[in-house]
DNA sequence: GCCAACGTTGGC
DNA sequence: GCCAACGTTGGC
């Protein structure tokens, strides 16, 4: 069991979305970085942890709470031509981007970037790393603790 | 809109 | 394999 920050634009995908679909589950589509893929493809185990993180926003921050819901596949918008995410360097025999489904596990008060770095118990999560633009990062178990028993 | 930081590309 | 140029991310 490993647990996960994900990123994603809440235009594009927030918490909300998320709660809406159907089973409540969404494909990570769009990863285009190979760290990132890597993680999905390689570590991630269906139950992980994930912590809802909105990016590119008025309110960057956690908003959710959710889980990795399936085993890693191909990405089926890098073979869409009309989707932004199409990658005329993939094809079908070895795709290069896989993904893994996420589903809703709750929703909470968004924790703002800035309360995250208020926190010494957090200080050395990943994504409050200068620089740091991956879109998915691993969480530790301590880490995790922290903000789901008090910070959601 | 700005800009720092980082990843990717491609010429050599 | 090096590295400059370029594109993207993402907070502010």
């Amino acid at each position: 069991m490993r647990y996960w920050l994900m990123k994603s634009e809440p235009d594009e995908a927030s918490i909300d979305h998320l709660a809406e679909a159907p089973h409540h589950t969404l494909p990570w589509t769009g990863v285009r970085n190979y760290q990132a893929r890597n993680f999905m493809r390689d570590t991630m185990q269906v139950g992980d942890g994930v912590l809802f993180y909105h990016s590119s926003c008025p309110e960057p921050g956690i908003a959710g709470i959710a889980a990795v819901a399936s085993t890693p596949y191909p990405d089926p918008t890098q073979f869409d031509r009309k989707s932004p995410y199409y990658d005329p360097k993939s094809d079908h025999e070895t795709p290069r981007w896989t993904l893994v489904d996420v589903v809703f596990k709750q929703k909470i008060a968004l924790i703002p970037l800035a309360t995250l770095r208020e926190h010494p118990e957090l200080a050395d999560m990943r994504v409050l790393a200068k620089g740091n633009r991956l879109s998915i990062t691993p969480v530790t178990e301590a880490e995790w603790r922290f903000i789901t028993k008090h910070l959601a």
